[in-house]
DNA sequence: ATAGTGATTGCGCACATGCGCATATACTGT
DNA sequence: ACAGTATATGCGCATGTGCGCAATCACTAT
């Protein structure tokens, strides 16, 4: 005999599935690493090409990649001695895209969307 | 004459957005604020309530809720002495549940889903 | 081989975060 | 007023995170 065990509480999501989630949401809690996938979104792009982009030294470029590596959204294509970065879950981009509607439809948004001079990098 | 400034870079999204932006990832990135947000999917619930769904205690969900408050997600509402807590974006859950389709789609899913026995607290 | 470039890794520091615990605040009922 | 319940807040500790810096690895080209 076997015992099928379901969920009847609220919390009808297992932990392990929240977790893994959070850790998505993790590698997501940095404006440069969200900067990075919207880069990537074009298209792939070397290390210090997203360290122009970024404005910032390679070594943290490539932690943040080894971040979103770890959380499975970027994957890697050797050519040479240039790693060429890709996004490995595209879809992500649409969660950014909801959570960035969120934010500019709230009154969070601040103006910050049109800043003349000083925003670019 | 006014100038106004056209963003030609590939970082078109200017940082203050990011910045919010990944604030909120921020507050997503802990798998007991998903679960607050995922219970409270059906509906307003106090935070004793939410104690008992997450089985943790009083004062640790009412840090949560900070969290949770703070970026914005949820509000509450108080009824006697009673702080009845409810999504204020609830849009947001789209967001969490198009990564749950990245989580689940991939092979991170590590038979997650189905977990008999262990997983209910 | 040797120098040079692109990328990664390790280290140390400042800072943030989650948690348990104790305490404080706010409201209810006797 | 006073006990009791429901939340919120402050403190301290262990742990995690982002960053600059230096060193290392991987590959290329003279």
């Amino acid at each position: 005999m076997r015992i099928y065990c379901i969920m009847l509480s609220m919390e009808y999501l297992p932990d392990p599935v929240l977790e893994v989630q959070s850790e998505i949401c993790k590698a997501l809690s940095d404006p440069k690493r969200l900067a990075i996938l919207h880069a990537l979104r074009e298209g792939e792009l070397s290390v210090s090409e997203l360290a122009s982009v970024l404005g910032c030294h390679m070594p943290n470029v490539s932690q943040h990649l080894s971040v979103l590596r770890t959380a499975g959204l970027v994957s890697s294509r050797r050519d040479g001695n240039i790693a060429h970065y890709y996004l490995s879950e595209p879809k992500i981009l649409d969660a950014c895209d909801i959570i960035f509607e969120v934010v500019s439809s709230s009154h969070r948004a601040r103006a910050a969307v049109i800043e003349v001079g000083g925003g670019g990098r």
